[in-house]
DNA sequence: CAGATGTCAGCCGCACTGATATGA
DNA sequence: CTCATATCAGTGGGGCTGACATCT
């Protein structure tokens, strides 16, 4: 027989990833993942600089351009400039973006039960738990 | 202050997921992450059909037309006819792809200690089992 | 002046849709 | 003939490089 060989967790982390986008399609969502998770990130870090958010989502700069055009043009996120360093523009969260960031993360629970079926409630908070330290880490 | 918002597990899988993407280039690895990847599945599931791999690894069958051809071009991997069944591809990975997967193996322990530089080493146990428990149950 | 920040144009690897060929 | 499997061509959104404008 085959040999059982373990994958390391990067692999196992990759493929994991690639089943949540799977099931995260625009319309169970109501947005693209990539909106959702960029809301998610200024509700947490409200006011930060373009920048910033650059480097906590490991998205591109030019590309974060155009990402935030989109959701400025649908009223959910705000540029602002940095009174203090006119060069930097402070990407604030408004209203409308909070709500509608709400309404996919209802819908998004529903995709976390289907990828974490195997793991029980307490099993679900420790993974939650060590993906968000290994990312505040990193 | 703003609310310390947690998201969901989803979202941090997500960006977690990004984060073991920008550290984990040609350059370090000796070869593309989608390579790594399907040599690890072949590993572990040697001679699946070319359907179960797509499957299993969610890459569109179209796509992983591609991605096989690039692989056997190298001498990594290998596609066998079915005698069963004669429109199946099986695919089976060659000695050469083990031991360019191992080469990879190792230099992604590298990212890992990145990646996971917040977490311990019993912890890091942890979260490679209830991935690898997740992805077996989805 | 140099350095930092954000914007835009262009290119490329990747994912999906549709059509085709082969075999059960 | 039908269904399944794999392959290929065409299309679209996402990610990166390079050049430019603005501000410190």
């Amino acid at each position: 027989m085959s040999t059982v060989h373990a994958p390391g967790a990067m692999v196992l982390l990759t493929r994991l990833a690639k089943v949540v986008f799977r099931h995260s399609d625009q319309d169970r969502l109501g947005m693209s993942m990539r909106w959702f998770v960029t809301l998610s990130y200024l509700d947490d870090h409200d006011g930060a600089t373009q920048q910033a958010v650059g480097e906590g989502l490991c998205v591109d700069a030019n590309n974060l351009v155009l990402l935030l055009n989109e959701l400025e043009a649908d009223g959910l996120v705000e540029r602002r400039r940095d009174p203090q360093d006119r060069r930097r523009h402070l990407v604030h969260i408004t209203g409308d973006g909070r709500r509608a960031l709400k309404g996919a993360e209802r819908a998004q629970e529903a995709v976390e039960d289907k990828v974490l079926a195997a793991l029980s409630a307490d099993e679900r908070t420790t993974l939650r738990d060590l993906l968000a330290r290994a990312l505040a880490g990193a």
